[in-house]
DNA sequence: GGTGAAACTTCTAATAA
DNA sequence: TTATTAGAAGTTTCACC
């Protein structure tokens, strides 16, 4: 795969579609002087060389009824169990991102519950799986996301 | 705020949203049996009700140049400086996500970074803040995103 | 609540520059 | 590569169920 080169222009259209991925065409090609075609044919090309993998709706979990947000260090008996385990650990809903990591744990996965009692039962479902030795578990008082925006404004003026 | 109660109508808008923020809403109410005006005014609603809080482009980091991911866990000198010291995390762009944290740490939180030697500068940047006493860092090898889909139909089935 | 149609806006692809 | 254009498609509102 030939190597991507994002331009200005392609910079701008991303910033203006990180935070809201429904800003009409037309409102970007106002905003950066060009042709709401150009932008259609820049954000297609973005695509199809995968820069854009997607786009998703940012959900408040909270109001969801899952506000119970946890890390889990995984060791394992033996690290040839990693790519095992790692499918068990993704076979679980309520982990949404697992990790191979250096370090201390052997695997470190990010899990969303209901409450304690829920995250009880997935943290024993992970203890359960074949080849884990044991886990450790640690509770998020508090998250504070960052803006993608502003990494994004790095990586521009970084290339 | 009243709480919302989301039904099933709303739970297929959301599970064809989530993955592709694009989706037209007349191909929504095609698929459910219902008219582009209804499921304009549910979208907005649970805009209104804060449940969608906004869209977002999944963007391939890797191809922009940052391939590095770590976690750093922070120690801090003293807790009552968790405040100030998540503030000064929070300045640093290449940190996505901080949490304050039962367990080992005081504060965990996630990096995205070029490569090693930039991921050096950030971890450095921590150690420099005033209040943290030390750092920890695991560098991921393998990430492993969970489907967002499957996290929503559980929730849903769940609520 | 929901619908369907009208009015308006946006998208998209072809053509031209 | 980008701009223009025009028909297709999508959004949004509103009178009426």
């Amino acid at each position: 795969m030939a190597k991507f080169k994002l331009d200005e222009i392609d910079h701008q259209i991303l910033d203006m579609l990180i935070d809201n991925t429904r800003v009409p065409f037309t409102d970007i090609a106002k905003k950066l002087l060009i042709s709401a075609g150009t932008v259609h044919v820049r954000v297609k090309k973005m695509e199809d060389a995968g820069i854009i993998k997607g786009s998703s709706l940012t959900l408040d979990y909270k109001k969801l009824g899952y506000s119970f947000i946890a890390y889990v260090g995984v060791f394992l008996q033996n690290t040839s169990q990693t790519k095992f385990v790692l499918q068990r650990i993704n076979e679980i809903p309520y982990v949404t991102v697992a990790h191979v990591t250096t370090g201390k744990f052997n695997i470190f996965c990010k899990i969303r519950a209901k409450n304690t009692e829920h995250a009880k039962d997935i943290i024993f479902r992970l203890d359960d799986i074949e080849g884990v030795y044991r886990t450790e578990t640690m509770i998020s008082l508090e998250e504070s996301i960052n803006d993608k925006r502003r990494l994004m404004h790095d990586i521009f003026n970084a290339l």
